[in-house]
DNA sequence: CAGTATCCGTGCTGATACTG
DNA sequence: CAGTATCAGCACGGATACTG
């Protein structure tokens, strides 16, 4: 059993850091939280309940399609509560849940840093950018 | 001036969203970190310096594409250094610049939080996924 | 109002092959 | 060793049209 080639160690190493990576609890929530429009919508319901059109237009630029993917992704997820009211013209809404309130303040930190390193993300940004051709600029300016 | 109909209003609307979206810091750190190997290449380089392949190693999951692509945004961002020593066979080591170990903090954030709600999320998603059929199900398991 | 259905472009991602 | 270059798949996201 121990015959085996480096090639296929190899092969069965990565075999099993994919499937690490699947489970990797992290990575999922980054699936859940990386996408487009989560983050705003969950910071929308974290002002309060709302109701599908109203999350629309606080959020100009989602299409119909993706606000209810992302909207019924998170219900998924166990972050956000859907509920209808068969009134004549229905209503909808949607909540937080008690698991949607504990992701708030992670939201937040991150919002935060963003807030506070952003400047220097961006000037390293242009520097790496803009420099290229004139190599002998000191670095009198970082 | 004041002529517009409703439809120019929203347009209008959504185009200053957009441009306020592509300037958004949190959107644009999900931008960074948000993508798949960012945060195990951050994770590794928080031990310590390392070279490109001891990186690539450690990752067994990630093509050199990905990896390359990774580092460069990575150090176009201001997160990670790059240095060249030309040896023999050049040597290339990775290190974690200070704006990126400030954000080894918020990344260790992300994961604590991760770990602790994986399981209800995923709990959830089974309630999700698996109860479509049996419509009568009281919410008592909540 | 609150969606669903369909089509489609772009870009992220990866496999493979090649280089100084 | 540390990449680069090219090709290809597919998921993400969006525009448009339609529905209970």
């Amino acid at each position: 059993m121990a015959t085996m080639t480096a090639a296929e160690r190899r092969e069965q190493e990565k075999a099993a850091f994919d499937a690490y990576m699947d489970e990797c609890p992290t990575h999922q929530l980054m699936g859940i939280i990386g996408n487009k429009w989560s983050m705003l919508v969950l910071t929308e319901l974290a002002r309060g309940t709302r109701r599908y059109a109203e999350v629309s237009r606080a959020l100009p630029g989602v299409s119909a399609k993706m606000l209810t993917q992302t909207l019924r992704s998170l219900e998924r997820d166990g972050l956000v509560a859907r509920s209808v009211t068969p009134s004549v013209p229905v209503q909808v809404e949607y909540t937080l849940t008690l698991l949607g309130e504990r992701i708030v303040p992670l939201l937040t930190s991150i919002k935060e840093w963003a807030g506070r390193h952003i400047d220097e993300i961006n000037a390293s940004r242009e520097r790496y950018d803009g420099t290229p051709e004139r190599g002998g600029e000191p670095d009198h300016t970082v």
